[in-house]
Parts: C-alpha cells; structure tokens; sequence
DNA sequence: GATGAATGAGCCTTCATTCAT
DNA sequence: AATGAATGAAGGCTCATTCAT
C-alpha cells in the first residue's frame, strides 16, 4: 500500500513526465529534466521508477486505458447522427483538456508505435471492428449517408487530435496564443460530420 | 560550385537524414545512424554540413520551401468547389508521395515548433491569410456555403497528413501492412469536402 | 548487552554476507544483495554494522581466528607423520565443511591481501615459523623425510584449498554436481604425503 | 587491417586491463582504471573495445586459448614418470611467468565461473578425459603407481597455481618480497610426484 | 529496532564534434 | 575528399550511506 508521500512523488513524477515526454519525445527526454520537473532529485526519481522507460510506460498504460472512452461510448441504441457528433465533441474535449496525453501518443505513433503496437493491432483494432459494424449497420438501414466507417474514425481522430498535436501551428496561423480555439472548432467539426452523414 | 562527387554526396545525405529524422526525431537521432545510411564515414558527414543541426535545418528550409506550393496554386479564378478539393487532392497526394516529410515537419509543430515558428507566423500565416480573403469572399458571393477559412485549413491538413503521419495506425486499423488506403482516402476526403462546401 | 534480536540479527547478516562475499568479492557485492539475504531493510542491517566494510571485516576476523587452529593442532610430541597427515585431514574437512569461508580467504588473497596483509606476516608467519622449526627438527631426527617445511605448508594447503576455492571446475571434471570428491581426495592426499614424508 | 595505431592501442588496453582485472575482479574494476592504466581516455578506450565486459572476453578468451597447452604437450609415448613431472614444470613455469593470467582465472572460478562454465565442461574436461586415459593405461601397464587421474590433475593445478594465485601470501610466510619461490618449488613439487608416481 | 525516503558520488556508455593525416 | 583517432560533456543507472520518523 502506497504512502501518502509515495502517492504524492509518483503523481509528481508521472505529471513532471508527461510534460517532458509530450514535447520532447522519449529519447529527447532526460530523467535530469523531468526529476528537475518534479521537485526531485535524480536518484530520488529512479526510486519511485525503476527507469526512464518504466516511467514512460506507466504514462503510456494510464494513457491507452482511457483513450477508448470516448469511442466505447458511441450507442448502437442511440440516434446515429447525433451518437456520432458526440463523439467527435468527446474526443474535441479530450484534445482540449488533454492535449499532452494526445501529443505523448502522437508522438509515439509518428515514430512507428515501437512501444504500442501492440494496442494498436489489439485492443484498438478490436473495438474500431465492432463499432465499425455499428456504423455499417445505421448506413444498412439508411440512418445516416453510405461512409466506410474506418476512413469515418480516421476522420474523427484526424481533426479532432489536429487542435492538440498542432496547436502550435494552429496558434500561429490563427495570430495569437490566446485565442482559443475549441468553440470555433466545435462548430466547424460539427457541421462538417452533420454534412457529410445526413442521409 | 559543386562537383559531382559533392552534388551525389550533398543528396545522399539528406536522403539518409530523412530517412532518421523522420522516424527518430531529432534528438533520437544519431550522426552515425546519418553517415551509416547515407554510406559515408561520419567525419566525412560533417564535411559535407557543419552539423547534425545543419543537416536538420538544410531538410526543413528545402521542406518548408515545397509545403506551400498546393497551397498557391489554389486560384481565385477557379471554380471555388473544385479548387478546393483540387487542393485536398494535392496535398493527399503529397502525404502518400512524401510521407517522411510529412513526418519530420509534424515531429518538429508537435515538440513546439522549436526551428520552424518563425516561419509558421511568417510564410505560413500571410499565405494563409490571402487565401482566407479568397475563401470569404468565395462564401461571400455564395458559390459555397458559409465556412470558417482558418478551420477549413486545418481540416483539410489534419486529414491529409493524417494518413501519413499516423500511417501505423491506419494500417494496423485497416489490418494489413499492405493495403493502399489512399484511394479509399481521397474518395472520403472529397466526400467530406463535397457535402461540407456545396451551397 | 546484545538482546536476543540483536545476536539473531547479526548472524544473520554474517551469514548472509558470508554467501555473498564469497561468491561476489567484496566489490562485487552490494548492500542490498546482503541485507535480502538477511531478511532485513539495509537501514536496518546498518543498524546492526557501520559500513559494508565492517561487516567484511568481522567475517575476515572471525574466519581467521579459527583458520590457524589446525595448524596449531600439529603436535611436536606426536608421531610425526600421523600429525602431518592429520593436519592435512582438518584441513580437508574445513574445505568440506566452510567452503564459503575458504572462497573468502582466497578472494582476499587473490587481490593482493588489502585487508588482511597484517595478519599474514604477522599471526600467520609467527606460527607458521614455529611450526616449521618442528618440522625441521623431525627431518633431522630422521623422522620424516628431508622436505622443506615451507613448501610443505604450501602444499597443504594448496591441496586442501583447491576443492573448495575451485569447486565449480572439479564438478566440471568430474562430470557432475552430484558426485562428492571428498573422499577420493582424502584418500588421493594421504597418499601424496605419506609418500613424500615416509622416511 | 589493424593498423600500428590500433595494435599498440588495443595491445596497451588489454595489459592495463589483464593487470586491473586479475587484481580486483571484474566488479571490482573500473573502466577509468583500465583506461588510465592503458594512457587512454575512457572514451577513446570505448573507441577500441565496445565494453568492458568485451575487454575480459577478450582477455579470457586469449587466456584459455593457451591454458591448455602444457596439458596438450603431455605424451602418451614419452616415459611416464618424466611425462608427468614434465606437465608440472611447464604449469609452475606459467605460473612464474604470467602470474596475472593465472589469478584471472582462479577469480573467475572462484566466483562460481560465471563466463567460463561452458569452457570448463566443454574443452577443459574433454582435454581432461583424454589424458585421463592416458594415465590410467600408464598405471594398467604398471608404468605408474595407481593413482586417481582427476585427482592426480586436480593436484598438479593446485600446487602449480598456488604459487601465482596465492604469491602475496607465499612471500609473506618466506618473509620477504625479494624472495623467488620459484627453485624451491620446483624442486619440491619434482619431489611429491615422483614420490606419488614412482612404481 | 526498524523502515521509507533521500542523496552524492561514481560507473558504464553514448554522442556530437574535433584533430591529424 | 576522406578517415582513423580522440575527447568533453552528457545521460541512465547503481550504490553506500544518511535522514527522519
């Protein structure tokens, strides 16, 4: 059973890491700047963490356990075009409120998934399979336009992660930092899936 | 002036570096991994560029000089539909023809943009600006439905480069290393843009 | 006044340190591998000793106030080469019995005796320089056969050592883990001497 | 090729090393010992080796190469007795002549020969079984007194090696470091197996 | 007596870069 | 134009020891 002090140094460490390990990637991270992060020293840190990787991992597993949320909520019951937009504005959300968790596994992704592949072809798959046939079946019964609902997700994941990856470039081309963009992007993803699967 | 051997050299380098940058990162990446793919001895490498940096800046500045081009050519006298889902087109086809640039530029906007900010409030903003005018006024006379120019743009880039710099997952989606998503893509991509644009 | 805790716990650790120590050197050893092996917290094993290198000291100390007791056994009033023998035996057993502690020595030996250089030319060499005026004394009495008292010991304890400290290549030789060599050896050794000193 | 830097370099690295090494272990030794022994920076030391573990590769493996070799020389068709006393001679004289190598060796088997077991029940008792053989028709053809060929082997080794494994102590119990055992032993060594061997 | 927490010093190794040829 | 050799500066990790409770 954890510690007061253990929970409060691994909660340091994992919120130190994700800053460190979201804009620097794994191998531009050094265990000096996140321990420095998290009000550490080195030494201190490999205590809580057997290694860089190992703290890499667990921010990865913490990750991957809830980055399917938004998609197993999508209801087979529900009203298709409306379960659809609200998982767009889910995932919106997440890139909103958690835009270092999205660039963590960006970045992971873009570098050939050496560490999640596994989740990728696994878990993911699996649940993308399952709600793929949802979305075939309400196209089957004429709910909403005829779409191939991998190339939907694609879409989904694409603009909606798009606000947290590049939120750099989406700050410069919109002319401030403090700007937010979200409310305009809501409405621009919302009409844009609305649009495009209207039956 | 460059002899040949320098010219033959001078490219075998920056093909090497493509190839680690954009699957490594910049600090993931080695001189040696560079002068080992690029077949030279490393001091030899540094020979040819100052160091690792120029090599990085010398594969941006030649990126960065191309990655507007379909973007210019988008032109205010064209029919405003098919100009954009031309320039869709254009830049799906760069994602599946340059997908290692299409990597290295997102590794660099993801880690801040730490090289290439100025550029992005520069180059990039004033051309995207020009053709937000072109895009209003497009809405303004009607001939396609009301949009936010900014969120188009970002639209159109995150779905393009989406499918080469998540290239693992599509595939590990899709279940096969060797399905072409691109075909299925463009259909899509001209799909979503069709129904979002038509007045 | 030691509780009995505190007698439990330092044999523990002796003992744990002794199976480390032996098999590891004293370099090769850490703290923490001793303290698991004692059951204990390594704060809590140096509650008991100061340092790593005391624990190493109280072994050494403790193994060479009993290492010279079979020599001291020889008894001039005997029958010489029956002591002789005898000493060979004791010693025999001791490899038999406290192979550790022999690996211990040896290690210690080995390195160039940093910590125990004092007590070679001094506890060892007093004793063994009596004992070899016996020897001698026997020689000129024609008890034994001419045979330098030195190298006699030398060979002693060569011999005898040697099953201990290189246990791991006489199983290999012999073929395997399971086979005793002790008796073989006695048998081998007494031979040895009793040809080599039968006058 | 290696060229006359690299042979001096790579000659320098494994003498610093072999002396580094057979004195305090492979823990107990630094890379910045070695490299300091060798007149190299640590890095241009790894320039040369890629570890350190690869530096006490190589030197084992250039050690048990030759470790052999007096075993190897012993003669089925020379006269036995000689033959034997001859194998002795040749052990005491590589002990005299590369003591290091020697205490390599007994380090590594006395720390339960983590990197030589194969050697040791693969070539070693191979080689061993051979001779044994050997010995055991000598002592068949009455050529020999019975004896026990491992035993008869374990002996020689023990007798010879001490004199190098052991020397911090031989020189104390003779009481000066200025002392060469080496006559004496051989002298007494010559003695014990022809006592033990003559028929 | 005992333990969770912490750390300074050190160790092996990597790497961008420089030097000499 | 090319390469073998060399290095300073880090980086990940270990470890004996100390602190606080």
């Amino acid at each position: 059973m954890a510690t007061r002090i253990q929970q409060k140094n691994t909660a340091a460490i994992l919120e130190a890491a994700l800053d460190v390990f979201s804009t620097n990637g794994f191998r531009g991270s050094t265990v000096d700047q996140i321990a420095r992060a998290a009000g550490l020293s080195k030494p201190n840190l490999l205590y809580y963490f057997p290694s860089k990787e190992a703290i890499h991992t667990a921010l990865l597993d913490g990750l991957l356990e809830a980055w399917l949320d938004p998609l197993r909520a999508l209801d087979e019951a529900g009203e298709p075009l409306s379960e659809i937009v609200g998982y767009v504005r889910r995932k919106l959300e997440m890139s909103r409120d958690f835009p270092r968790e999205s660039r963590l596994f960006a970045n992971e992704i873009i570098q050939g998934a050496p560490r999640i592949a596994p989740y990728l072809s696994g878990e993911l798959k699996t649940l993308v399979d399952e709600k793929s046939r949802v979305i075939r079946r309400w196209v089957a019964d004429g709910k909403i336009a005829p779409v191939d609902p991998y190339h939907l997700f694609f879409s989904i994941w694409a603009l909606t992660q798009h606000y947290a990856d590049f939120n750099v470039q989406v700050h410069a081309v919109l002319g401030s930092e403090d700007i937010d963009p979200y409310p305009d992007a809501e409405a621009h993803l919302e009409l844009m899936f609305t649009r495009l699967l209207r039956p």
